[in-house]
DNA sequence: CCCATATCAGTACTACTGAAATAT
DNA sequence: CATATTTCAGTACTACTGATATGG
């Protein structure tokens, strides 16, 4: 498939037992790494973005929405990965600044669609920004095809769970 | 530091114009692949490691001291990437369970040495292999060669995030 | 009746900041 | 005094389940 990605991660021979008074593990958990990583990005982000007055939930909504076009609270909360009770406390604050708009939906009297308003999308950008700033920094001294290889095995693990 | 590693990565074709009312996004945002992986991941490792009456950060704290053999609260902290605080309360309920045994260090009359119990080692045994069941069911259809970089790029990723 | 959607209410979990006590 | 560690206390955020109401 791909080419040649050098793959040196065989340090075997040095991380057969690390019980005692270990070092560093050599292999880490797949999962834990995933744990960890997503740990402290959520609190570089959440930091970076303090200062727009959102939460790094509520700029994934944005993105969300901004990315759709338009949705529904249902259709918003599993594009996010979480469940409508979530995704309606998510978007309440953001309603209430006029980020949000909510109208009903013409062919459906119990749907409520949600879109970005013209706030909502200067906030969106602005916090865009503040994002890549924060991305650029992750992906420091990682070529692009590197990057683009991680995102193609990340999207494959997102498609195999949600496979269920 | 920083450098522009991003922006360029596209491999496929027919990206470029997905702006508008796009349907599905085609390039997710890195950060967002991370977030939506974790909060999957994070909710089925919590449904599988739920019948031992184990927290995901519970598992997590006794990964962290199984590799290290022991270590005390403020390192368990910096290994599992929260803060002391948080720690603590981790903790608190699986020493109560006798899976964690807390001992004075003979060296520092402040410091408490965190270590496994035979029953903690036996949870955390037994928790592994159904965390690792959820990992493989997200690796599948990966060849070993790109989940070996992929993980390469994850924990890159984590030391760049690191220095900040 | 059945299903999807929205939403109110309550709960759990996790992490954070602040502050105090202790030990070197 | 300065620093490191532990831990109590309070707060914030997020997500969950359950239950209710409504539209198709």
């Amino acid at each position: 498939m791909t080419g040649k990605v050098s793959t040196t991660t065989t340090t075997s021979a040095a991380k057969a037992r690390t019980a005692g008074k270990g070092r560093k593990a050599a292999t880490p958990r797949l999962t834990y790494l995933i744990g960890s990583l997503d740990r402290i990005l959520h609190r570089e982000l959440t930091a970076a973005l303090a200062p727009l007055g959102l939460t790094l939930s509520q700029f994934t909504a944005l993105s969300v929405l901004q990315a759709r076009g338009e949705a529904s609270n249902a259709q918003l909360a599993e594009r996010s990965f979480i469940t409508p009770q979530s995704a309606n406390e998510v978007i309440r604050s953001m309603v209430s600044r006029n980020w949000i708009g909510r109208e009903p939906d013409p062919n459906h009297g119990r749907i409520v669609v949600l879109r970005l308003t013209e706030e909502g999308r200067d906030v969106l950008f602005q916090g865009m920004k503040l994002v890549q700033a924060v991305e650029d920094r992750m992906l420091g001294g990682v070529d692009a095809q590197s990057a683009a290889a991680a995102r193609e095995s990340l999207e494959r693990f997102v498609h195999n769970l949600r496979q269920g």
